[in-house]
DNA sequence: ATGCAAATGCAAATTATTCGCATTTGGAAT
DNA sequence: ATTCCAAATGCGAATAATTTGCATTTGCAT
């Protein structure tokens, strides 16, 4: 198990204060966090990080593939469709453009997850991340 | 097939130039656009509607549920967590707290579908949306 | 044709995030 | 342990995305 020190280590990253707390805050909360909501809970522990620094740290720790942000499309703000019939996207990290699906690989996935969780499941988001055929190509060249 | 006229009045909306503009332009798409590709996009045709109604049109439609907003999580700003291992989560649309699954529904999708489309998948980002235990009980009562 | 609630435009306010720059600091070299 | 410097931080200002207040306009029921 590894703790924030140790984690700053293997991403070759300083070991800073303000990096280890930031990263303790991750660990302690077990779920996902806003940028706010890591400056707001530092706070409470009588910790001070100015929030640039948590952006910063964030960004970088994301580059190390240390964190994740959650849903990466919304580069440029929220997306919105017509709501007509159910659909999702393979979404190309190259070129950004998004490719439909011909259909949804959850439909049986949400009766099983209804009965087994308890949880009253309504929907789901779900995109697919890539490289289209163009932008593959181009990685390798 | 419904046109936007139709769409407006089959939500009980009143039929405004605006309206069946923004709609229009989600119609030609075909897929998911920001406000402000609405926006431009009707710049481009001559069309001319203030950036705050398409922000406003837009909210109207999603609570008439004629348009749906892509990845509904992130109502506070952008959320993170550690990269440690895959993982989803259940998230509750009355105390948006978020639960986590127990495995991923689609590792053997991902194969699949590189296979499939040609698509160099490299990731996927899922959420399940509903009401948990708790708030389930709230909403009945 | 008329009236009014609802819709729109505009500009200002908010919120989320990024950036520039002066100051501080971790850690490699001594 | 001390020195040094690139890298990290804090602060406040800048930017981007979205929302809001208010005066004006407009659908549509009458």
């Amino acid at each position: 198990m590894e703790d924030s020190k140790g984690r700053l280590k293997s991403c070759g990253l300083k070991n800073t204060r303000q990096r280890r707390e930031i990263i303790g805050i991750l660990e302690q909360s077990g779920r996902p966090v806003s940028a706010e909501g890591i400056f707001f809970g530092l706070r409470e522990q009588g910790e001070t990080v100015s929030l640039s620094t948590v952006y910063r740290v964030l960004e970088l720790l994301i580059e190390k593939k240390a964190v994740r942000r959650l849903s990466t499309v919304e580069e440029c703000g929220a997306l919105f469709e017509l709501d007509d019939k159910h659909r999702h996207y393979l979404v190309c990290l190259g070129c950004h453009r998004m490719f439909p699906l011909d259909d949804c690989p959850l439909k049986s996935y949400e009766k099983e997850l209804t009965d087994k969780t308890g949880f009253d499941v309504t929907g789901h988001s779900l995109e697919i991340y890539g490289y289209c055929r163009d932008c593959r190509g181009k990685r390798k060249g």
